[in-house]
DNA sequence: AAAGAAAATGAACGATGTTCAATTTTCCAA
DNA sequence: TTGGAAAATTGAACATCGTTCATTTTCTTT
């Protein structure tokens, strides 16, 4: 059965060729401006097949989507070397808005998909688990934080909950506008700044 | 010239009316599933009288997004009768907060322009610059705040980003859950107890 | 009432997402 | 080697979208 592996193998590679050929366009173009087609000629297959192999163009996003996700959560893997819970929640901070910053358009990507989604689908939920296991990571770290006698007198849902809206407001924010072409050029960011006041206040906590 | 005053009177009407009918089909269906022609049948015109009150699909989005703005900066008012500036920054967060939980899909067509967006066109300097208005507000707050002597060993400009990021990005999170169906029906939102934690740390500072 | 101006029309165009019958390629048994 | 079944690929065709513009209708003025 060998043939069949190769198969399912050479299924998945024009699957990965296809999203990769895709995001290209998408970065390049933006969502709207990429057609199916361009995305069937830059690869050099008809439309057709890109319809094999994704029901239609959300699936396309969904799966970019996912991998947003899965390269985020690879980039937090360094912070397990951090032991101090303080500490790597810091840190976690600044690798979010490393990666953020540094992929802007996959972020748009894995935070303004709900136009084109149907509601309530069974993928939707998935959409979601994904991005609640992101945010899990983050309350583990601030319940730690919590044992370790931070945050008297917070609550831990709210709290973790805060920090990761604003670390997202704030990537956001600073997405959008330089997408409308207000870039100030600054070698630091205004979100890098934005974040360094948040760690002085939390050094008080 | 009473006539003519009456026809620049009735041509404002028709473009309020365009607004109106398209703020409800966007709210109804979402912007996608939105066509010019679906504006046009709900107020019995037809889809080239659409074109002729508007430049584009774009040119009603924007003008919706400039409503958003009015709208939210008269919620806003209010506030002058908070004279002192802690207090006035604290409410303020709670005013943005009711205004984005209570009207969703306002708040997502005010922040998720950038898609259709020509880069870098004058109208497009517009918007930013009411959003920016919207941010002087908040800006020049918490300047008051720390003339008062709050906010020790902070800079204003990052630090007023930093609230307002942390206000939007809770926001557009509970937001883009809730489209998601994703929806814990808590009476309180997560939202403002996130804030409520935010609060919390703001009397130490 | 007639002519000119202003407003409204809707058929038509190009482009898009999507479908599917037809075609080509790949595979394995005979 | 070969023949035909299974799998993969194709692209013409369809519905719908945003958009345009020559034409028609409505209104204003003389």
């Amino acid at each position: 059965m060998a043939v069949a592996d190769r198969k399912a193998k050479d299924k998945e590679a024009l699957k990965a060729l296809i999203l990769k050929a895709a995001k290209k366009l998408f970065v390049e173009k933006g969502v709207d401006q990429t057609t199916i087609r361009s995305i069937a000629t830059a690869i050099d297959y008809s439309v057709g097949t890109v319809y094999v192999y994704f029901k239609d163009k959300n699936a396309i996003l969904h799966a970019l989507h996912t991998q947003g996700f899965i390269h985020l959560s690879g980039h937090f893997k360094v912070l397990y070397n951090v032991s101090d819970p303080m500490e790597r929640l810091k840190a976690m901070g600044k690798v979010y808005i490393k990666f953020a910053i540094t992929n802007p358009d996959m972020y748009d990507l894995m935070f303004s998909l709900k136009a084109p989604m149907e509601f309530l689908d069974a993928i939707n939920q998935e959409e979601w688990n994904e991005g609640k296991g992101t945010f899990d990571v983050l309350r583990t770290t601030v319940k730690q934080c919590m044992d370790k006698g931070h945050f008297k007198g917070h609550q831990l849902e709210p709290l973790a909950f805060m920090i990761w809206g604003m670390v997202h407001g704030m990537c956001s924010l600073e997405i959008s506008k330089r997408s409308c072409g207000v870039n100030l050029g600054k070698p630091e960011t205004i979100v890098e700044e934005g974040y360094g006041e948040f760690l002085r206040i939390m050094d008080k906590l």
